[in-house]
DNA sequence: AAGCAAACGTTAGCAACGCAAACGTTCGAA
DNA sequence: TTCGAACGTTTGCGTTGCTAACGTTTGCTT
């Protein structure tokens, strides 16, 4: 109420209504991987940029350091990711994927692919949509 | 690490990234708005639906009735949301916003105006980014 | 008309996640 | 050599989401 005319909705509140929606269907998939988001998103930033330190992992993921390290532990736990001593300095550690944490990610991708999230775009605007969103993500450090 | 030739990044995993982003970049915004992120989507769906019972309003916002209790509380106890009696329905509360609320929720958007988040897009590209994302919503059940 | 399943808001409990502060260890520069 | 900074870790707290249950009210069915 009282709103001024003209007034625009936030774009940040859209996409936020936007990934609850997201979150909902997600669900049974998470289910079905038994791996909740933020050790999915670990998973592909270490697929897709190589062994890194946790500090480094942390920056990229921007998942802070301390939740990092009970994420890390489980994935551990489940054989999808390795800690191991970097040579360069003994306190970091180099955090890598492994065979089962790739393969896990791949059927991630088939389930999202698989969804009809996205349906009410066209092929083309979807592919508009994804190009916006890789220039925002790296114009903010990737 | 493993990965097939031509894997693309589920966009899913792209968003969330985003977010992370945005929600850095506002952690500031809300203290000085003294409310969360859940808080805003909520006087957000008052102002631009009217008053909602408190079931509808958890189908808008993707919000949990359960969680919606004390937000409502919050907001009530601000002064920035109001629950009033249903006439037709003494079971249900008419939740609507204030003018406080409304204020509040004017100086939030001005202060993603004023924040810079999509600057690497041109305001073309911005207004079809919202474009497509309204599409998404609304395909979504707004 | 009475009974009953469903919806309403609420409460309580649990789990996941983010954040802040502190610690011992190790590095690198003064 | 000394000292500040970075590394990973632990602990604690706050926020949020979900489930299950509850008393109240509604509306349909019989």
């Amino acid at each position: 109420m009282a709103l001024p005319d003209g007034f625009t909705l936030p774009t940040g509140f859209v996409i936020d209504r936007l990934m609850r929606v997201a979150a909902e269907r997600w669900r049974e998939h998470y289910g079905e991987l038994g791996i909740g988001k933020p050790a999915l998103i670990v998973l592909v930033a270490l697929a897709t940029e190589g062994p890194l330190r946790q500090a480094r992992l942390s920056e990229r993921t921007r998942i802070d350091r301390a939740t990092l390290v009970a994420l890390l532990n489980e994935l551990e736990s489940r054989d999808l990711a390795r800690r191991a001593p970097d040579p360069a300095d003994r306190r970091a550690h180099a955090v890598s994927i492994t065979d089962a944490g790739g393969a896990l990610l791949i059927r991630a991708a088939e389930l999202e692919a698989s969804d009809d999230f996205f349906a009410a775009l066209t092929a083309r605007e979807r592919a508009t949509f994804d190009a916006l969103l890789a220039r925002l993500l790296v114009a903010h450090g990737g």
